[in-house]
DNA sequence: CAGGAGTAGTCATATCATTGACTATGTCCC
DNA sequence: GGGACATAGTCAATGATATGACTACTCCTG
């Protein structure tokens, strides 16, 4: 139930078509919120159906039409009803996690490999965030944004992400650096 | 298709049943994977049909019967073959962040309250965390522990949940800060 | 002795998410 | 001129997850 309330946030920002959004949950959401297009667009379908947001029609010449969508005082009010409904907390949810906790009993040499390669990716996904971090707070340092900024939910949302995947990173090296001094060789 | 490897990992500590599987992925592996009580029953069902695990019947006197699980040689080249298979990266998918993200647009009082409870239960599960990793590694201290014991899947996956748990509480006591400073006033 | 909590497991349903394919048109580059 | 990529959106099918209710027995506590 809670796409719905991540696309009304997304259209806070302004108006979006369903493709534009979706390369927002693509990127900088999917931080928090990931969703394929089939999804957006059928949630969008919904949320128009319902006043929740409302759509109108962009005649373009040199490519298709688009939709853009922009969230309506109906809309304001869900995602307040939303903010006090209590959140329940999640967790982690990771393959890799599953085969460390397995590895003592397998071959740790794949495990290795895929921890290798995702210190990898969370690296570069910490510099992506970065870089939207930057961009978000344009020349101001972060203190001055924070205090200063009428619009600081991306960032701190993002601020989160970049937390998360500097875990994911700095664990993934130790882990792996680990299992490389145990056992080098599979029973 | 990642629960079944999930189960196959969980049973690598010894034979349970689905009821007890049931409390572990409650509190131990909750941190990484967690699932109700149907699913791992049915779950275990189509393994053992599968023959990637096998039951077998403990009648009891004083309360119901169970089915114990152990996994078969066969189970064990599964989860070999997961390890090998590349796991794509997840995303934190949080409701408390979708909050978060369209709060300049409302009342941040519900939202604090809701930082200020998260960052409790999160401080309580880093105190979960913190005995379940002293449990696992008895009187050795940690560094000893990793060197030389011959099951550390479960200490490693468990620091992640702890680190998870850490940085959430600190981001929601730093966010919950920030918005107590700003704008006292909903708009 | 009634009520609650613990053990052990099952059924049905609804919603959510993932996968894959598919239609159009336009631009850019080689 | 062919192929890749970007824009904009849709359909269908399956797989995973969540919700709620339900049986049946035992132990413990007030």
């Amino acid at each position: 139930m809670a796409l719905r309330h991540a696309v009304l946030a997304a259209l806070l920002d302004g108006e979006y078509s369903g493709y534009q959004l979706a390369k927002i949950f693509d990127v900088s959401l999917s931080n928090f919120w990931y969703a394929v297009p089939q999804q957006l667009y059928a949630e969008l379908t919904r949320l128009e159906r319902e006043g929740l947001i409302s759509g109108r029609q962009v005649i373009q010449r040199d490519r298709p039409n688009k939709r853009l969508f922009t969230v309506t005082d109906a809309g304001l009010a869900e995602l307040a009803a939303f903010t006090t409904t209590p959140s329940k907390p999640t967790s982690i949810r990771e393959d890799l996690l599953v085969m460390v906790q397995a590895v003592d009993r397998l071959d740790p040499a794949p495990v290795i490999a895929q921890l290798d390669e995702r210190a990898g990716t969370a690296a570069a996904k910490v510099e992506l965030f970065d870089r939207m971090l930057q961009r978000l707070r344009g020349d101001l340092d972060e203190e001055t944004f924070l205090r200063t900024s009428d619009r600081v939910g991306p960032y701190l949302t993002c601020l989160r992400g970049r937390r998360f995947e500097q875990e994911n990173r700095e664990w993934c090296e130790q882990v792996a650096a680990l299992l490389r001094t145990r056992a080098p060789l599979p029973r």
